[in-house]
DNA sequence: ACCTATTCGGGAACGGTGTTCGCGAACACT
DNA sequence: AGTGTTCGCGAACACCGTTCCCGAATAGGT
């Protein structure tokens, strides 16, 4: 295992045998298949048998599999189209949290990626960067500033997580259960909750972030 | 697979073979095992392993790997130890966000588990309903108190995580990269914030819980 | 034109994984 | 004693990530 991170492995010049692939492919391939069939689905075998080689070979281009998700998460966040910072930082703050939920829910698999893992790479050094510019005139310390990014994204991968999950079969599991507790009699105050309309309406998501941001930061 | 979940599944009557062990043998095995080696090393032979069994005797038990997880953090939910709910509902819950990164901080495998799945046991709905109980009196939406239960609890996993990493080799990586990034050269903002000190002091853990708590339900 | 250094592709294999099947053993009840 | 039912679990299946190793392919030197 190296020190050094999957970002800073550069191709060698023109000596041997030419690579067929490049880990640009190997990675776009990792996605569509994330996209189509879900993160399970992304193994070395699968990810191999899109791009029509073996899975050995997947390993010239990427030290593990745990690179390879490292990259696509990379990858995705080269999506990002971010207004060149200026105004107000909570607008700025939140144009970023928008454009992260529509990356998230267009890749389903990215939250848990998101939750899980928390390599910055190129593209989500980018996003640090229009981060802290952003919040450049504010007066706020810098390991402020930084577990804001942080919150931000952790906070927009969970609601984005709840918005994909929303009409499964695990939120149906859940369902039967908290019956299962309402009709128990302890619990007065789920009961009540949960009681008043079977469905509740949940906050939106750019109020919720706007709160949280304003507390973070606020006044 | 069953429309009804984990909780549900009880123990028939006394008829047939008396079964050796317990699901909550089987639960208590695993939280042991994850504890001592991690959460990577909690699969079904190492666990039945860790009982004296073999592994397809796990099935009498647990459906699956993923209701096993669902049980380990709900066992672990029973270490909550709360004040009877009552006077302002910031220090009620910051009271329960301070006692669960306890837990997270004891159980390092956690975190990891409570951001991706979000499967409420019997211990996790006598939290909710405490937290519910806390807000009773707050004028908040229904809606906004249950989406105030995830933040609390996914932030505290989240900054709990963070914790964990803090001195771990990945944290060494990170380092590495970012080293270079800032020798690239854009990134100024990046730079600026990194070079003041090399280690950038964290926010405390209460004050940004109680910052985003107060954003969330304030005023 | 040949040789050599170097890289790439990938079949085969290793040691794991979750899960299912089916059968003998063990018990409760009649 | 017989019967119905559950339990324990070895064996097997279909995967998984990763490593080894060797033949093939290329570039540069001569």
């Amino acid at each position: 295992m190296e020190a050094v991170p999957v970002w800073l492995r550069e191709r060698r010049a023109g000596v041997g045998r030419p690579a067929e692939r490049s880990r640009a492919e190997v990675t776009a391939a990792a996605i569509a298949l994330a996209d189509r069939e879900g993160l399970a689905a992304v193994s070395m075998r699968r990810v191999a048998a899109e791009l029509g080689t073996g899975a050995a070979s997947l390993y010239r281009y990427v030290d593990s599999r745990d690179d390879l998700l490292d990259l696509m998460i990379d990858e995705v966040a080269a999506g990002y189209q971010l207004p060149p910072p200026g105004g107000p930082w909570l607008p700025g703050l939140l144009e970023v949290c928008r454009q992260a939920r529509e990356l998230m829910l267009r890749h389903g698999w990215l939250p848990e990626l998101v939750l899980t893992r928390s390599a910055l790479g190129p593209h989500g050094t980018d996003l640090l960067e229009h981060v802290l510019a952003v919040l450049a005139e504010h007066p706020a310390s810098v390991g402020r500033k930084l577990e804001t990014y942080a919150v931000m994204t952790t906070l927009t991968a969970a609601l984005a997580l709840n918005e994909l999950n929303g009409g499964s079969a695990a939120r149906q599991r859940q369902g039967a259960y908290l019956a299962h507790v309402i009709a128990a009699g302890r619990h007065a105050h789920l009961t009540a909750a949960l009681s008043r309309g079977s469905l509740v309406p949940a906050p939106s998501f750019e109020d919720t972030v706007s709160r949280v941001l304003a507390g973070l930061l606020g006044e």
